[in-house]
DNA sequence: TATGAATGAGGCTTCATTCAT
DNA sequence: AATGAATGAAGCCTCATTCAT
């Protein structure tokens, strides 16, 4: 899209055709793993040769590893659209909830992608230097927002971002990842529209709940009713 | 139970084999899933032979199908001894929580299981017949401690115990199946043992908070501190 | 069948489960041939267990053998009651047709296990002592008819009884053996019940213009119009 | 016809190797049918490896089905070379038995290779889409052959010219695939050298009696002598 | 006489990768 | 920069047959 005018006169600039491969690696690893996914297959999609995957990525894991990166970088910059940093609290923290569920929701390619790479023991995730050092952004506004909510008296004390940002994480991407299990051995009801929008206003609900203060914390800690 | 007295006498013991073979076949489809698992890989492990694999299995997804329902059909045992039914509401639900949270810790070999049946849109869970329909005791239970805990006055109204259900599910899953790439991208900080107590901790005064009844319940829906 | 009653207090008898087993060799045989067919599908299918094959026939070539005896000497009863001593020698000649048509479509099996037996180059066939020496009787009468119909003057010199025989067997064994075949690169009308019957006639037809004395049969031998 | 001169300067030559692989392919499913032929026996006689067989031909019944196409097409090569159309009907008829006669007899793998079809019903017969669409020429031109003759008077009505290529086809097949079994059960006496020669001239004989005006026609139907 | 368990050899097929031009 | 041809290693599975009781 950029410099395609320099290059008019080849029939493909090396760019496209490394992006075209990668998007259909992402595709095919996506659905099938690492172990799972055909060179094969990922050629035939693709508008050149098997070849040229050797040619530019080494190997399938060569392959397997720069569409993990796109896949994080592609996250990244959706990331850096969050605007929540005019709200109040409580509405900075419901929002960014439903941005994180929203994300998980609509990547679930990338979240292929990291169940896949889970079942690896994170083996490639743990070798690329770009993905370790990514996320420090977004935990770093979800800090932001619980310590304005302290300063605010709305949000209680003793409460860890990291946690949230976890247990946000956990049901986000359970959504997405554990759904077909879920569908089957439980109930498929959460996973209509409805379903959907129940569970993301309800994990709001839940997140606000852990944090705002309640005149009866005494009674948190201990389970009992008194 | 079965006549095994009758058969002391035979060499073989059929039931043994398949239990060992079956054994070995959850390590590996839990650490390589269906494709990456190898049979030789199986049948080395095995006292027996790659051959009685295939007699007693027929083939690959044989094998596998019957490795799914043992450890779901183990999964279920392990619930019947969860014993909360003398308790008052928030105990037992501060108790099956924790079970839930342990059972799943516990078990990673079926977390790895099941996280590989999500890759494949959880096709052989399906197929099987008994895996659908198990989890209703589970269930039943959680919506009689709700209930309960409603009826005394400390559990607020309009709680689905199916969603809490999903919500314990998604973390307690999270928790082992995460864990390599959460580790990698964010911190490693919950999963000692420290950090384990510490979000186990959190899980259950998360949804003790999101089910008690509080007084400023007007605030919750609207996300705003008026 | 026989003696049953002497043996009541068996189970099975010895003939029996034999007989059983053979049964259903043949059928499993004239599908899918000597290679083709298993031992364990015939098993299945008998009464008795995959042993008692072993036991009573050795192996699979045992089994085989015993198999193609079996057919020929069902064959050679079948033939036995042919009855035309007493006919004019075309109405005769006309019916040992017919017979012959006749017996090869209602035994395919036979056809099939000699198809499959010239497949292996009759190698098995060969080896039998039955098979080799049976079919005399059926030529002999064919013999017997063409002298009467010479003597009698409606049928011409020079023939082989032997070559009138090979274009019966030739014919009606074709007409069963390659009707897939045939149906399928030329045509299927042949195959219908009234094709068949048809074919059947003209069959006779044909023999008959054959063997008969004929006015011309100076042009008979060069093939010219004079 | 291809660009073959384009390409000499490569080491490869696929259509070499392809041709190379079926020529092998052909004689080994002549000898042993489908089921009996071994990949591993047709790529150790061939000038690659087992590996190509698969590159080029997708699996045993790819091989099988384009050996199958490749017969067939060589048989339709032969059948262009027949020529009769200048003489007169009877010799026209003559040769064209001999003709099919001889074709049956030189092409043993042919024949082997249609008779194993049979055995699986013509099952890849019916799925290719070269062989169903070709015999028409030949038909063709044994039809005119029969109108031509009746034209002149030499030959009678009421002949059916697919049922006289039915019953050349049958003794020319039958002369080639149950020569085993004829040889063992009955007599090897057709098919030596004379032998042959003599069924050769009895077919021919044969074919022209049936087709020939005869004064007697009126017996014909009835088969008495009255 | 009867049976379920066991087996070794060999069959077909797939895969990531490299070669030659 | 690009491509069709080629490959060895390894995977899954089937078969007739025998063993132990």
């Amino acid at each position: 899209m950029k410099d395609q005018q320099l290059r008019k006169s080849w029939k493909q600039d090396a760019d496209g055709v490394k992006r075209d491969i990668l998007s259909v690696a992402m595709a095919e690893f996506a659905e099938s793993g690492l172990a799972g996914a055909r060179i094969d297959a990922i050629a035939e999609k693709t508008k050149t040769s098997k070849r040229m995957i050797y040619y530019y990525f080494g190997d399938k894991e060569g392959l397997y590893i720069a569409t993990l990166e796109a896949i994080f970088e592609r996250v990244l910059h959706e990331e850096a659209e969050l605007d929540i940093d005019g709200m109040m609290p409580e509405q900075a923290l419901a929002s960014f909830v439903e941005f994180v569920f929203d994300q998980h929701r609509n990547n679930p390619d990338l979240i292929r992608v990291v169940m896949n790479e889970n079942i690896l023991h994170a083996k490639y995730m743990q070798k690329s230097e770009i993905i370790g050092s990514q996320n420090v952004t977004l935990t770093r506004r979800l800090e932001r927002i619980i310590e304005r909510g302290q300063a605010q008296g709305v949000f209680r004390e003793g409460i860890d971002p990291m946690f949230i940002y976890w247990q946000m994480q956990a049901q986000a991407f359970y959504n997405v990842s554990n759904r077909p299990s879920f569908s089957t051995k439980f109930s498929p009801k959460f996973f209509d529209k409805e379903g959907q929008a129940y569970l993301r206003a309800e994990m709001v609900d839940s997140i606000l709940r852990y944090v705002r203060v309640c005149d009866d914390d005494d009674r948190a800690r201990d389970g009992t009713t008194h």
